[in-house]
DNA sequence: ACTGCACGCCGATCTTGACCTCCACTGTGC
DNA sequence: GCACAGTGGAGGTCAAGATCGGCGTGCAGT
């Protein structure tokens, strides 16, 4: 339960590792408690016991908490933007892309959940370097889809954007809400399924105007 | 900027409040501070500041900070759950049904935005009350919509709650960018377009199957 | 009308808890 | 056998939640 995979637990004596090695097991270590904590609750003495260190050297890889925070939600934000953006590039049949954004969304919330709950669970979403952060990947997801839809379907930008967003929250929530019921439904499926109500929702924009 | 409508200006010496209208000012000021603060950054000072009393005072009226947070939390997850169920029960048409339900959230972001950030992007998640607040209300709603979809297309309650969170989460995701990106589309306008996109992707469900 | 009472309010304080550093120890290379 | 590097546990500091003695005000009784 307690044992994390470090490389300590042989005599419970202190093993070296190198300096990246030790470094990645922080983060990894950390991550798992800030994800089951949330940040604030999460004590640095708690990451330090988790990963089988002391404190002291944790404050030798990391300044302190915020930055140790800051750079798990950097690798995590480049991440998720990276994959949708991915999701757009790699076909240009717009159905297709569809179903790839979503199916990037659920491959996020399947295979790294705990990511996942870091960036859209965050409870720093009050300290300005958080903030813009967490709003620099729903920005970015949501002007990758932006794009696709206005090349496609001509709409203005403003309202394209509102239709990004609306895809995106979407997909995100469904994601969430998927793998909080338990992936009760197998993943292709759910995918499917969402993939379906995003695209009938957006594909037949541009046949008609924007009247009520 | 920081005088709140309370009526302690007069001099700057304290004025003697019947209870319950101290009580409620102090919701009104607390929710004010968390709304711009967030739950751990809002000091029970600048509460107390703000409503122009002393922190004493504040604990005269209720127990604790997070008390005080459950009291406001608690009321406005009624208002919402609210609402969405009147959208649902307010006519048997269910192209009007979504329509309502999109006005709803957007009515509530416009209208109650410190209510909607409160809710929806609260620091505190995770808090077991909190958590179980907040993830009632959203079950509530999407609770709601699926009962809907499932006596109007007849597919199974696993796959109708993952379409309820899909549009439950369009309209909070979109209403929310809506908010933030400072309404730049007309009100009507942007219900509409969400409305239109969720309506197409959900109406012509029941015709065809769910094979991807 | 005057006095004592009770109540609500305030300034100043205590304590807890968490982030962040200092002394004794242990195992290793020359 | 000896210096050294890195570990572990104990402590300082500070912010923020929670609390105690004094003060001023309005009211009841005579």
């Amino acid at each position: 339960m307690t044992a994390v995979g470090n490389g300590a637990q042989t005599t419970g004596r202190p093993t070296r590792l190198p300096r990246s090695a030790r470094r990645k097991q922080l983060l990894a270590a950390a991550q798992e408690v800030f994800v089951a904590q949330g940040y604030h609750a999460a004590a640095m003495d708690d990451i330090a016991e988790r990963a089988g260190v002391s404190k002291p050297v944790l404050y030798q890889h990391f300044p302190g908490k915020m930055e140790l925070y800051l750079a798990l939600l950097d690798t995590h934000c480049d991440a998720i933007v990276a994959k949708v953006h991915d999701a757009m590039r790699g076909t240009n049949d717009n159905k297709e892309r569809v179903g790839a954004a979503v199916r990037a969304y659920f491959d996020f919330v399947d295979h790294e959940s705990e990511a996942f709950r870091l960036v859209f669970e965050s409870d720093l979403r009050n300290d300005p370097a958080v903030r813009q952060r967490v709003e620099r990947v729903e920005q970015g997801c949501i002007a990758a889809i932006t794009d696709t839809i206005i090349s496609d379907t001509g709409v203005s930008r403003a309202h394209a954007e509102l239709l990004a967003s609306g895809l995106v929250g979407a997909a995100e929530t469904a994601a969430q809400f998927w793998l909080a019921g338990g992936r009760q439904v197998p993943k292709a499926e759910a995918e499917a399924l969402v993939a379906a109500l995003s695209w009938r929702g957006i594909a037949s924009f541009p046949l008609q105007g924007e009247s009520a």
